[in-house]
RNA sequence: GUGGGAGUAGCUCAGUUGGCUAGAGCACCAGGUUGUGGUCCUGGGGGUCGCGGGUUCAAGUCCCGUCUCUCACCCCA
């Protein structure tokens, strides 16, 4: 028989790498509850025609669809905002304001995988839905940077970069581009950190013939490292609204991690507003995060123009710079109580130990083969178990046990019957899974 | 879709100008050990050398093809 291998760009979640999935996940929980977000989820398939009508018909191809036996065209899904859209339509009247909601949805994309991106992830979404405030998107940038840092990264390991395309609108306006080339320009502007300054030169002259205009976009570029310098030199409204929301995020405490860069455009047309991406800031690895304002979208998919905000952010280059400084703390369930007989027909005593001990939430095991004492002390170590709870002939009879802590090497002879009825107090330390 | 790199044990890899029955470390299993674990010692299982063809007395090694993985480009929700 052919032994069948994992498709490309998919992960087998053996259990040390399923300890660090679920902690990474547990994190983005936790991050966004304590924000104020509650969590919904969606099907793991829609209608082909949700992602084409948003992204157009070219999408298809960087999708894994099906036909199912009805004839309908289907589509995994690659995102979960067309999800999230179609869900807040549909209930939009029913929904108080801000829906603030997040997921961590499981998303296929049928791209060529390389580091850092694969064709299976999971990826952390918040969203709010309602709210025209930009309040509305500092706090996305917060949460996002309270996660973050809760991990143990700090303000020089990471960079939230912003922009507004409304301020990049206003400004392009103003130096004369014509509505409908602006997202030349942005697409235009979003490779040019990619690119060599050359390579960037005879890009924009191809996809901007117009000397003068191009000119113009690059005074406006050069002139654009500071927004005191945009707000000045160009006496722009919108910098000084930029600038306000940064005012916003120092009062919250998250400035250090925040810098302007003009440059963050996003590829995507439907962004309105203030645009963001995260990146480490030592490695030229591809964005950690990337969100914004997108207005249009809902009204895009058939509803109601209501404003939202919001932003992704995928575990894969996540753990990446994660693992790289160490600071992954994930582990697999850790075994509280391993329960040993030091001598024969003591087994049944060991399997209403561990029952009891699992009873009042403790996480108890015991060997499947009957063996000695130092063999069942071995496993237990190899278990990481905290205590052994050793059932023995020598003291069985006087209705005693041995506790030992496997960590300090220490034990002690106890009551069965106390220790049963005080298993918190003998396993102190000990996390009860319950 | 385009280009570079790599495929030898579960993992990381060694393998000389082609030359005996293809190796190491880690991991796994067992023993050392009939009342005390982590260290240590001994032994064991596990390989179609990615696959197919060719050259040769002889191929893991050389040649051709092919598949897979990987990195980068394109794209990036």
């Amino acid at each position: 028989m052919a032994k069948i291998a994992p498709v490309k760009g998919t992960r087998d979640f053996y259990p040390d790498r399923m300890a660090v999935r679920n902690w990474i996940i547990e994190g983005w929980r936790r991050a966004s509850r304590r924000n104020g977000f509650v969590e919904y989820d969606g099907p793991i398939f829609e209608y082909l025609q949700l992602y084409t009508q948003k992204s157009g018909e070219e999408i298809a191809g960087q999708l894994f669809s099906l036909t199912d036996r009805g004839g309908r065209d289907l589509a995994i899904r690659p995102e979960i905002t067309p999800t999230l859209a179609r869900m807040v339509n549909q209930q939009i009247n029913a929904l108080a304001r801000p829906i603030k909601w997040f997921s961590v949805p499981r998303l296929c994309r049928a791209e060529r995988p390389q580091k850092g991106r694969l064709r299976e992830f999971f990826q952390w979404n918040i969203d709010v839905i309602g709210e025209e405030s930009d309040i509305a998107d500092a706090e996305c940038i917060y949460t996002a940077v309270d996660y973050l840092r809760g991990t143990g990264l700090k303000a020089g390991d990471i960079v939230v970069k912003i922009s507004s395309r409304s301020m990049l609108a206003a400004l392009l306006q103003r130096i004369g581009f014509k509505e409908c080339t602006w997202d030349v320009v942005y697409s235009l502007l979003d490779k040019r950190p990619k690119l060599p300054e050359e390579t960037f030169s005879a890009l924009a002259a191809e996809k901007i013939p117009d000397k003068e205009l191009r000119e113009g976009l690059f005074r406006l570029i050069d002139n654009a490292v500071s927004l005191e310098q945009l707000a000045t030199v160009f006496d722009e409204h919108q910098a000084v609204v930029l600038k306000e929301f940064f005012q916003r995020l120092e009062t919250m405490g998250v400035s250090a991690f925040c810098e302007f860069d003009i440059n963050i455009v996003r590829g995507l047309a439907y962004y309105t507003g203030i645009v963001y991406e995260i990146f480490d800031r030592k490695q030229p690895l591809r964005a950690l995060c990337g969100g914004g304002r997108y207005d249009n979208l809902l009204e895009g998919l058939g509803g109601p123009k209501v404003p939202a905000t919001g932003f992704g952010m995928g575990d894969v280059v996540l753990e990446i710079m994660l693992q790289e400084r160490g600071f992954l703390k994930a582990q697999t369930n850790p075994v509280d109580v391993f329960v040993i007989d030091a001598d024969a027909g003591l087994f049944d005593k060991v399997l209403e130990i561990a029952s009891t001990l699992r009873a009042a939430g403790f996480t108890a095991v015991f060997s499947y083969k009957r063996t000695w004492l130092g063999k069942q002390l071995k496993q237990a170590s190899e278990q990481n178990a905290r205590f052994a709870v050793i059932v023995g002939a020598e003291t069985e009879g006087r209705g005693e046990i041995i506790l030992k802590d496997l960590t300090a090497g220490t034990q002690q002879t106890i009551q069965l019957a106390d220790f049963l009825a005080q298993t918190t107090r003998y396993l102190q330390g000990t996390s009860s899974t319950d």
